[in-house]
DNA sequence: TTTATCTATTGACAAATGTCGATCTATGGC
DNA sequence: GCCATAGATCGACATTTGTCAATAGATAAA
């Protein structure tokens, strides 16, 4: 298909197997690769665990009890951590040695529009 | 901590830094090995924007229209469409050579609903 | 200041992932 | 049957990722 692409507004018959693709604003590259961060920081079922044991205490969580509830040794879930930190998905605050996390309720709150924009809808 | 786990629903002191974790159901090791899997195949810009493309078609789009909107090969693109299809994020249905592919709406609208289950909210 | 504790970072290694060229399969037309 | 086309799969390679042991940094107590 060589006459439309996205980011061409008018719709071009294309002669080949294909309906055009509507063109209105489509997810940009640099878009994508936000998005795709996002994802890829959850692509884990540790950090997915690590964020609900987050999100189900009332209170932030030290480093040392994080790691009691998962098999992993310190350093493994201090790294985990980091990439939830990187996203902001997570936050951390030091209380004298301890490094207390919670979950970033704002940025994940964002996440149902970041799937309707990809689904544009 | 050695006394409270997520899978003892009593609250027990820990006598360490932490208040002890609520423990009603949790995302379990199962449950975040699928979630991971879903996030994994969305953790790749051109999957996100071969997605988005889809959504934003009225009609299915065969393979070699994707291709064209990609500078990548027909291997890469299957291959993306197959982590899709994997996941049922994507259908695809045969018409002659062509093979044409479109979102799955049901698994995709199951989305926010992930994002609040990890979030216990 | 010395020591102990908690956490982050580094380096090394194995495993998984993305990409491409080449090949194979399936369908339709002759 | 034979050929052409669309798409899937395979194999190889480079890159990235997850894990752990070891170490470094930061803080508090003695």
């Amino acid at each position: 298909m060589a006459t439309a692409t996205l980011e061409q507004p008018i719709v071009v018959s294309t002669g080949r197997c294909c309906p055009p693709v509507a063109a209105s604003p489509d997810v940009s590259e640099a878009e994508a690769a936000t998005y795709a961060e996002w994802f890829k920081a959850l692509a884990d079922p540790t950090r997915i665990r690590i964020l609900n044991l987050l999100a189900r205490s009332e209170e932030p969580i030290c480093v040392c009890d994080i790691v009691d509830h998962f098999p992993l040794g310190q350093p493994a879930i201090s790294h985990h951590l980091k990439i939830l930190r990187d996203v902001r998905f997570v936050l951390a605050e030091r209380r004298g040695t301890f490094m207390y996390y919670r979950v970033n309720a704002n940025c994940l709150a964002a996440f149902p529009d970041t799937a309707r924009r990809i689904l544009n809808q």
